[in-house]
RNA sequence: CGGCGAUUAGCGCAGUUUGGUAGCGCACUUGGUUUGGGUCCAAGGGGUCGCAGGUUCAAAUCCUGCAUCGCCGACCA
């Protein structure tokens, strides 16, 4: 490609809306523009990148036995129906009339499509396993875009599921699908982990996500710091720091606390350790029968945070879990909150497993400008149900036994799944088995973001000129710098020739033949993160030699030009 | 969905307090200059000041409504 028939769209300034520097660089190097909110133009130089993306992904799907289809985008609402997400899913799920009135959902994942597929092709267990996938645009009505393409309403997704008689036979499929996703990241140059994510309400044995280390990331990862193990903190179990709870030391006493409404100003006026404080939070309480009614209170350590997600899954709670209003804390328990505390209760509670081994703790006595210091469990009232409540911190012990947990941030790259039964059920996909039995399939799906990827690998490869793409992702791997081309021939008749001599060995060449100072193209070019520069200048051309230089590590090497495609090559 | 803020040339911004018919930098065009790291000089083109109403002799500027975009929050005891 030659950059006169070519559209570089870089940019000197950044965008003022462009927080994160994959944002920033994104639009500085004239890969993306934004349309409207969440939605995205990707130019040339983005898309380049991109297909190298879905072109790996595509290579290692294929490699691992999956099969590539294309489902439409717009699909219709009575198989959203059919599978309870057309009431499920919310406002996310953008939902559109056709001419006729008909509804449609623009699909936010594919699910409800390929079990229809499935089940009208598929009929004896002869056919199967079947892994199946496509590499497509997907849309998600997110309540709030933002980081450019890393969370935009319209982005690309390769998304796969398989089909399956047995357990064992979705088990091997997962299998090969981590280590084929495994094998992508690698390939894409990504610092990655795989870490442990929900199997939640669907059921099903495991799943994984894959997440790309990076301090822009929105997920918190907890790591532990002597295993393999990772989990994302909405998940991570958070296990108590001991057995059981030192002896009591003091006896409970009330006390005046008329400005503490919150842990911190009781840590500040009393002095008493975060770590010996307790704080109670009201929720809407579900009866036997699921219905929500009353209130429950949960209680986690003062320094704690309650996570909701476990919270959300006892069944004493109220789903979705909702908190109490102020109103409604005072009608209940006479306090308001910041006074209230296990002591005379009138209502339900459940403890995290932290709380239920500390001692000497404070926590306010559901009287309004009162705490009790040095509650006891068993001195001083009964130990209620016990339940992980809340997030893990650093530092904590890891769940799977060996060293404590770290965290980090990360970015969401690709989640494997295993369905189970879940679709099958509801839509009805099966096949006769080998003993003539009418038999719904097991499902898999996993799911890797495309155009995700391409901002994260920009976190993790970037330096104050621009980006720095890993081989396997770069737009063009080899750049051809000509130095005042249109002053000397000699420069425009090694360009060319070397132009078409990288062509010939397969590279992907940009030739810089704008009449623009060095000091411009150089710029570009790095900005671009263009891995390989051929510099062709009068310097070196009376050696016989053009300078290469590498946009990663920096190194310049002086080379004559015979030799440019067999150091490329190397 | 709640709070805050923004909207003036392709991009980044000033001008709004105090109303008087729009400006700067970058980018773009032309000519010259320069040429191995974002040259310099000169001359140009480009804006119904987000939209709709209102006040006024006069509105980018004041008032009302709407739209779009962005940030923060949606764990607080």
């Amino acid at each position: 490609m030659r950059s006169s028939n070519y559209l570089l769209a870089t940019l000197k300034e950044t965008p003022s809306d462009a927080e994160i520097i994959s944002h920033q660089l994104m639009m500085r190097a004239g890969m993306v523009r934004k349309l409207a909110s969440g939605l995205y133009n990707w130019t040339p130089t983005g898309l380049r990148v991109l297909r190298k993306v879905e072109q790996v992904a595509r290579e290692e799907m294929e490699r691992a036995g999956a099969i590539e289809i294309l489902m439409p985008m717009v699909q219709p609402a009575d198989l959203w129906q059919e599978s309870g997400r057309w009431q499920d899913y919310g406002p996310e799920l953008l939902r559109l009339q056709d001419r006729h009135q008909r509804d449609f959902v623009l699909g936010p994942t594919h699910e409800e499509v390929i079990s229809e597929l499935v089940r009208k092709e598929v009929s004896s267990y002869k056919q199967l396993p079947l892994n199946l996938y496509q590499i497509q645009t997907k849309f998600r009505d997110e309540i709030r875009p933002r980081f450019g393409v890393m969370r935009s309403r319209e982005f690309i997704m390769k998304d796969a599921y398989s089909f399956h008689t047995s357990e064992q036979c979705l088990q091997d499929t997962y299998q090969r699908m981590y280590a084929a996703y495994q094998n992508i990241f690698n390939r894409l140059g990504l610092e990655f982990r795989p870490v442990i994510a929900d199997t939640g309400s669907i059921g099903g044995n495991a799943s994984h996500e894959f997440h790309v280390l990076a301090d822009s990331g929105e997920d918190a990862i907890a790591f532990s710091d002597s295993s393999d193990y990772a989990a994302n903190v909405e998940l991570a179990e958070a296990i108590a720091s001991k057995a059981e709870a030192d002896p009591a030391t003091a006896e409970m006493t009330k006390v005046a606390t008329p400005d503490a409404k919150t842990i911190k100003t009781l840590v500040e006026q009393f002095g008493v350790a975060a770590e010996k404080t307790v704080k109670t939070l009201i929720v809407h309480a579900a009866n036997e029968a699921g219905e929500r009614e009353g209130f429950v209170a949960l209680l986690v350590r003062g320094d704690h945070e309650l996570n909701e997600i476990k919270a959300n899954k006892l069944a004493k709670v109220a789903s979705p879990l909702t908190f109490a209003s102020e109103a409604e804390i005072r009608a209940v328990i006479g306090a308001g909150p910041g006074s209230l505390g296990p002591v005379n209760l009138p209502i339900d509670m459940i403890i995290d497993r932290e709380v239920a081994v500390t001692s000497d703790f404070a926590a306010g006595a559901n009287e309004d400008g009162f705490h009790w210091f040095n509650i006891n469990w068993g001195r001083d009232l009964a130990m209620p149900e016990v339940a992980d409540l809340r997030n893990v911190k650093a530092g904590d012990l890891s769940p799977c036994g060996q060293g404590r947990l770290d965290i980090k941030r990360g970015i969401e790259v690709g989640h494997i799944f295993q369905l189970g039964t879940k679709y099958s059920d509801m839509m009805k996909v099966g096949v006769l088995n080998e003993s003539g039995k009418h038999q719904n399939l097991i499902m898999g799906c996993y799911g890797i973001g495309v155009s995700r990827i391409v901002a994260a690998a920009i976190e993790q490869n970037h330096d104050e000129y621009g980006i720095k793409w890993p081989n396997s992702m770069a737009p063009f791997q080899v750049c051809i710098l000509p130095m005042n081309m249109h002053k000397s021939a000699r420069v425009q008749e090694v360009a060319e020739q070397l132009y078409a001599e990288l062509q010939g060995a397969g590279f992907d060449v940009l030739f810089d033949d704008r009449k623009e100072r060095p000091g411009v193209m150089f710029a570009d070019i790095e900005l671009i993160g263009i891995p390989h520069v051929v510099v062709v200048g009068e310097r070196n051309l009376d050696e016989g030699c053009v300078e290469l230089k590498n946009r990663r590590s920096g190194e310049k090497t002086t080379v004559s030009i015979a030799d440019v495609v067999a150091h490329l090559k190397a």
